[in-house]
RNA sequence: GGCCGGAUGGCAGAGUGGUGAUGCAGCGGACUGCAAAUCCGCGUACGUCGGUUCGAUUCCGGCUCCGGCCUCCA
């Protein structure tokens, strides 16, 4: 709320509390969904680690005029769309390693709610209501604009749509609106109508986490007015003091420096980057830039991931046999990369310690070192959710997307050609292994000759 | 116009009042039949102009440029 970094306190510190804005449910996430989903879901994690219990929370706004349009042009019906994109939705979050939240409440599920909370914001003198709708008096909130900071003058000057001639207030905003009986809507004091979009996540996070919360997160864009309204809402209801403690905003993603947009043709579904990548290469790639950063989304990024991962998965597969071990010492050999998530969340930072161990262990020939700095690595990989998977299976591919226009080769194959390979190495017929190696590089496999025998790699 | 960010080596990207981020790319070396992988070495990077300071990329101010938001938006 400062606008600048605090130390975190929780309120309780048996039950820290987390709320962030989900997605409306109408269409494939995009990239830009994707980033806050990753982003937070590595605070979770780390604050899962750091405090004994968490309670994420994160909504989906299941009613909504996009929604409502997108039925109209499609003719398919409401419930139609949202359940098949929440399905969706869980998928691709899923493939990008991003824990479930402990609670993700529809908002359609918690009407009454928002009823109660709207009747509440009336009898407080917070709202009044107008031609059937309720609307919000901001002019009854002498701090409404502290998170944006924003005047109320800037809000009335930047103002670029035309005002509805029922509001007393060029700034007041919809906590309900009335629905034809072509739109959805539900019965209430004010006739049948919808909420607006705002007074969800009021209701829904009072009721999992309390009227006051520890963190509360989001893009970038939702500060205003999303958030500033929300947090108007819930302190008219709630009362001074309430609401979200710290604010935690993710930048946005451009795609190739442009910003994403239908007309210019550089929308990335999620489902597109995982057509070219694996889920965690596009986990790393959304990691590597600090998240209140704005972050241009390149194949160069994807492929500098992708790089970055098979580094990573090739140190774990040399010391595949060692036991990692989890004691004080890979607890102190993590503890700069601890320290850098621990300030502000700096995944980048984070990274280059990783970067770090991953080296050392590359160098290291004493199994001790070996298992803590394998510790290390996996307990720092799973605080980011990457490295959890087998590194010879990683090696191999089995994560990677079907590549257009390779051969399809089996493992038999190759360790076939492998074989015939070793032997004209043997009989030094350097002619022969040359062209195996070459022909198979050409179908997208390629080989490395280790002390312990030849391995081979599948690469994009 | 208002508000908020940002400007770091070829690129990506942290950070710091005085030595090193880190990665990719590049160059040289070790290893290898040759490669690949790995390891070793190599870069007087902090937009600009002032101020504070023994010392500023880091703090303060002006300027330039870039981006975001200003009731669709993650």
């Amino acid at each position: 709320m400062s606008g600048e970094k605090e130390t975190f306190v929780p309120l309780d510190p048996d039950n820290v509390r987390l709320y962030v804005c989900g997605p409306t449910v109408y269409d494939r996430a995009h990239i830009g969904n994707a980033r806050p989903v990753v982003v937070f879901d590595v605070l979770a994690r780390l604050l899962r680690r750091r405090f004994p219990k968490v309670t994420y929370v994160r909504n989906i706004t299941d009613v909504d005029d996009k929604i409502n349009a997108r039925s109209r042009e499609t003719g398919e019906s409401i419930d139609a769309i949202t359940g098949r994109t929440i399905g969706w939705y869980h998928e691709d979050m899923g493939l990008l390693n991003a824990l479930p939240p402990d609670v993700e409440p529809r908002a359609t599920h918690h009407i009454p709610a928002m009823i109660d909370m709207i009747s509440t914001l009336i009898a407080r003198g917070h709202a009044y209501e107008a031609e059937g709708h309720v609307l919000f008096s901001v002019s009854s909130m002498p701090d409404y604009g502290r998170l944006s900071r924003r005047s109320r003058d800037d809000m009335i000057a930047g103002a670029r749509v035309e005002v509805a001639p029922y509001k007393r207030d060029p700034a007041d905003f919809v906590l309900w609106k009335p629905s034809d009986e072509t739109l959805p809507g539900w019965e209430s004091p004010w006739g049948r109508g919808r909420p607006g979009w705002h007074i969800e996540c009021s209701a829904m996070s009072s009721q999992y986490l309390g009227t006051s919360f520890d963190i509360h997160g989001g893009g970038h864009d939702l500060i205003f007015p999303h958030h500033e309204n929300e947090i108007a809402q819930s302190v008219g209801c709630h009362g001074h003091g309430t609401f979200a403690r710290f604010w935690l905003h993710n930048g946005h993603v451009v795609v190739d420096g442009e910003k994403m947009s239908k007309s210019l043709g550089n929308f990335l579904t999620v489902q597109d980057l995982l057509a070219d990548a694996p889920g965690e290469v596009i986990r790393l790639a959304l990691l590597d830039t600090h998240y209140r950063q704005p972050l241009d989304w390149t194949r160069e990024r994807v492929a500098r991931a992708g790089k970055t991962l098979d580094r990573f998965y090739a140190a774990l597969e040399r010391v595949g046999a060692v036991e990692p071990s989890f004691d004080r010492e890979a607890a102190a050999l993590g503890q700069a990369a601890w320290d850098r998530l621990c300030d502000d969340l700096n995944t980048p930072g984070a990274l280059g310690e990783l970067h770090r161990m991953v080296a050392d262990l590359n160098r290291s020939e004493d199994p001790r070192e070996q298992a803590a700095l394998k510790g290390a690595i996996l307990s720092l990989g799973g605080l980011l959710g990457l490295l959890d998977k087998d590194p010879v299976a990683w090696r191999q591919g089995a994560f990677a997307p079907a590549a257009g226009g390779v051969d399809e080769l089996d493992a038999a194959a190759v360790e076939a050609l492998i074989e015939e390979r070793l032997a004209a190495r043997k009989a030094r017929n350097y002619g022969r292994a040359d062209e195996i190696r070459d022909d198979l590089k050409a179908r997208g496999i390629e080989l490395e000759d280790g002390p312990s025998g030849t391995a081979w790699r599948k690469i994009a």
